[in-house]
DNA sequence: TGTACATCAGTGAACGCGCGTTCACTGATGTAC
DNA sequence: TGTACATCAGTGAACGCGCGTTCACTGATGTAC
């Protein structure tokens, strides 16, 4: 086993916590109710998180790290699949098709919606947020610099960071407190992310 | 005088309400907070606002409320400005640029995120922003509508979902916390959504 | 026009509960020699 | 291998504060006759 028996206890901890997070809301949640789910006293999960600031910013940036990690699976995935150099249409529908995947998990967006809250009153949450931001934009300059090699270095970041607001947006709109998801929309959303990627229509001026 | 003192009395004490919450966040404002930035002591805030849930739930409709009528009268001016029928492509522009105009305003994102949040794990908050949504859809659906009058209802139904996606993630990535914010970039959401409602990009296929 | 009464606007003190935090404690698990 | 001691994991009770809410109250503003 590589890993310290605290190490695993304080995942445990933060895995009971960020379902309270997502269920109950950071406005809801008490030391109490995170303690109770993760079927522990509160002095002890006051032992390896001292005050509850120190346990939502541990959940906070867990989960900003494991979406940046998801993120890079999905990208990195398509890097090796496609031949070096181009970037196929189809390399870029499974890219974003997992994307979207990912933003359909009612956790994951929930966990999203808490943190942009956090972060509007809490200048630590708010630094790590833009940290996340500035990494998921940064792999998808990457995904466009190979759509496009046409375009120039601030084209690319104005780009990728068009594709990012159509996602983040997304897992709003898609979510079930605004309801506008479809199966079609969905289509729709992939194959806008795919114009602002390879930068025209398939098939299009014949 | 047409409105009555009770509602410009509320009005002034959601004004107040409004800004705490922005600058607090819902997680950290207390009832004591809202009475005093409204000048006003506790006892009487309750007055009109029995509960703290009626206060924030006051507050957040007449939030969407607000969103709403701007959106229509952008809307509005832009369908009376335009000639019958046809949306030209300075007609969207002006549109989206008011869009995004009103997606700068650092306390309007701010309240949206902690709507976000609320809506999470408040139901009565969730179907009022399900109903604001498919309003803003539905405005967004009119514009479509005469820019591309080929497509279908359903494809307009999604065409539509993909602007509302895109603007509302732009709130986010735009505003301080992401931190994705350029002039340039603005221009290429503005760019993307005109090829959403024109169907394909100016002087192209020559 | 004046008086009597009801309703509304706003105060201020108090209540009780739930919160985050503290702390002294017990048992278990290493570690040194 | 056994003993002594330190460190870590986890308990449980208690504290004090800030919270939302209650309530009896005062003054001001209508309203009826």
């Amino acid at each position: 086993m590589t890993e310290s028996k605290g190490v695993l206890r304080k995942a445990a901890l933060l895995d009971a916590a960020e379902e309270v997070l997502v269920t109950k809301g950071n406005a809801n949640a008490a030391m109490r109710d995170f303690a109770a789910a993760a079927g522990v006293r509160i002095g002890h999960l006051q032992h390896y998180f001292p005050t509850r600031s120190d346990l939502i910013r541990a959940v906070l940036e867990r989960t900003l790290e494991r979406s940046l990690r998801r993120l890079e699976e999905a990208a990195g995935f398509d890097l090796r699949a496609g031949a070096s150099g181009t970037l196929t249409r189809s390399d870029s529908h499974r890219l974003l098709e997992a994307l979207l995947l990912e933003h359909s998990d009612l956790a994951d967006v929930r966990m999203h919606l808490e943190i942009w809250a956090l972060a509007a009153s809490d200048e630590l949450a708010a630094s790590a947020l833009r940290s996340f931001y500035s990494q998921y934009s940064g792999h998808v300059q990457g995904v466009v610099r190979r759509g496009r090699p046409d375009l120039t270095e601030p084209e690319i970041s104005d780009v990728a960071a068009t594709v990012v607001s159509l996602f983040e947006g997304a897992a709003v709109t898609r979510s079930d407190i605004a309801g506008l998801r479809t199966e079609q929309g969905d289509q729709a959303i992939i194959r806008t992310a795919q114009w602002l990627i390879h930068g025209q229509e398939p098939a299009q001026c014949p």
